[in-house]
DNA sequence: CAATGTATTTTACAAATGTCAAAACGAAAA
DNA sequence: TTTTCGTTTTGACATTTGTAAAATACATTG
């Protein structure tokens, strides 16, 4: 009976004992000690055993996304916004000064990345977005297979110093799910509006934007229209060119395209030239995550709950607050 | 804007908080104390609200099923057996006595709740047996929903001083899995044959009878025929005809049912006087989770085996060594 | 057989956690 | 306003865990 007799299963009889230890640990509670002394091993080896156990997922520590999306301020924006669920982060209460956005970002991806397990059913089609922010909850998701989930990339390839490659988010997502995976096969952005509509003819990218037209459940997040803003930084598009489209009514940037503050899109330089989900398909979508943060956004988020573009939404503290005091 | 707006989210504010809390604990690593500095509260406040998540289930702490599938031991039961998954609790190494029984299977239910969430699929209909060895199981069980489950409790009631009343066993699992509940409302066994068919004809009853013969997974153990079975305890069955049953072939009690050491009935008393599911029903279920502890209960484990009424077997390290010993 | 590499053990110590009793605080009721 | 009750804080201490260096053990290689 040879080792790759079930090759679907990659653990070996190690791997099954420190699941064994895990259970001992974390569902009988016994001590390191006590565990050390049965197994008739040191008591380092355990502590070993156990950060290997965490590192590797063979452990996963959940927080029922329920939970979080029921404080005061969850429901009140539900209330607000007609939203189907609101997930609200905190990480630090009361004091005189705010989180910093570093340490509000991680609490949010975490939350985020509990209400994508909330989300995301069985045979869902789940379109992933690209962003620090969507970058995040994907590092921040455990391994959790949901049945028959397909998950696509909605953004084409874009590599920024910021953040890795666009197709990196919607794999770690995959995984975690043990969903098949769609890659977008095309840079976000081309050089020209004619190469661009080549490429969105191409078979096998024309059958993929056809899938972004039909999501059970779409994830991302809303960026700014200042002057720091990701489409700056990666070069896709000048400083004036989105001033101009501030000018004409830009509000916030999702997925590469402006939209304004009703959530309509600004067909504005370089709209033509991206290749990514259409703005009307996202909100087509049954379920739609959003993940903000900052009060910053508030305007972008704005633009996103008055255009009907989010159901379940996702924002710490402070933005949670600013949503609710706004007119 | 009423609290019970959303009447489907039992939470409230402070929960919010709590899993807020555990996220930072637990995903973000911080310790007790950075997270009382952040939030302005003392540490045993921390302390009491982490314990409270793990105490309500707003935090669970999962093991990987498959890695517990993964053991030389798992492998070789696979192979010998021709099973689907075989899971191997271990909870002592090495040392020149055997673990006792109670912690033997302590270790052994955790194992087998693990499993249960690597067997459960969405849409599943579930049938639930009861005895100490699935009770166990039940108290291990997450709470881990699984869409559109059905959960039934496959024999009547009855009350044990060791174990509580069986539809218990059911009722706490689906409630884990957050799944519809059918239990069975009759008593296990009847004082008459015509009283217990005449209940069997019952149409509530009936129905759930009926429900039983299309399981897509079951869920159960298997009793020795030693004097100290349940069955007598219970006062289902006296000494006398446990014995007789045994020396008709009898090799072990499935669901208060004799089977011979082929996995086939034997039709003795109290047989026709039981309102359970039966013996074929249970070997029609797409996957069956049987559930066995100690070495002592080798001979029903292997009436078990032989007579295909295992798809996924869960044992403990004892057993497993003995049914790989076996001829 | 000796040398080398890897893993575990031993030992120690700092940090974190668990637990608890008494005191303090704040809200609600009388 | 006073009393009562529940919760939290304070302070302390025992236990457990995390971490690390040195020593030991064992398997592999030349």
């Amino acid at each position: 009976m040879a080792r790759d007799e079930a090759p679907s299963n990659p653990f070996n009889d190690k791997d099954a004992l420190l699941a064994n230890v895990a259970l001992l640990y974390y569902g009988e509670g016994l001590t390191q000690s006590e565990i050390a002394k049965r197994l008739s091993v040191s008591r380092p080896t355990i502590v070993n055993m156990l950060r290997e156990c965490r590192d590797r997922g063979i452990v996963e520590i959940r927080v029922d996304g329920e939970v979080l999306a029921a404080s005061a301020l969850s429901r009140q924006l539900v209330a607000r916004y007609g939203l189907e669920d609101a997930y609200v982060s905190r990480c630090r209460i009361g004091g005189d000064k705010p989180p910093a956005r570093g340490e509000s970002l991680a609490q949010l991806a975490r939350v985020a990345a509990m209400a994508v397990l909330d989300v995301v059913r069985p045979g869902d089609t789940v379109g992933v977005a690209w962003g620090e922010t969507i970058k995040s909850v994907a590092d921040a998701m455990p391994r959790q297979p949901v049945e028959d989930v397909t998950v696509c990339q909605m953004i084409g390839s874009m590599v920024s110093d910021r953040v890795a490659a666009s197709e990196d988010c919607a794999i770690r997502i995959a995984n975690c799910l043990n969903a098949s995976c769609y890659t977008l096969h095309a840079p976000a952005v081309l050089s020209s509006r004619d190469l661009a509509a080549s490429l969105r003819s191409e078979p096998t990218i024309a059958k993929q934007l056809e899938r972004l037209q039909r999501l059970d459940v779409a994830i991302y997040s809303i960026g700014n229209t200042d002057p720091d803003t990701h489409l700056i930084a990666a070069g896709i598009a000048t400083k004036d060119q989105v001033a101009d489209a501030v000018d004409a009514g830009a509000a916030g940037i999702l997925c590469c395209r402006y939209i304004d503050l009703n959530g309509n899109p600004v067909d504005l330089p370089p709209n033509e030239r991206v290749v990514a989900v259409e703005v009307d398909h996202l909100r087509a979508a049954k379920r739609k995550l959003v993940v903000i943060a900052g009060q910053d956004r508030l305007r972008a988020a704005q633009a996103i709950l008055n255009g009907k573009l989010a159901t379940h939404l996702c924002v710490d503290e402070a933005l949670a607050v600013a949503l609710l005091q706004a007119d």
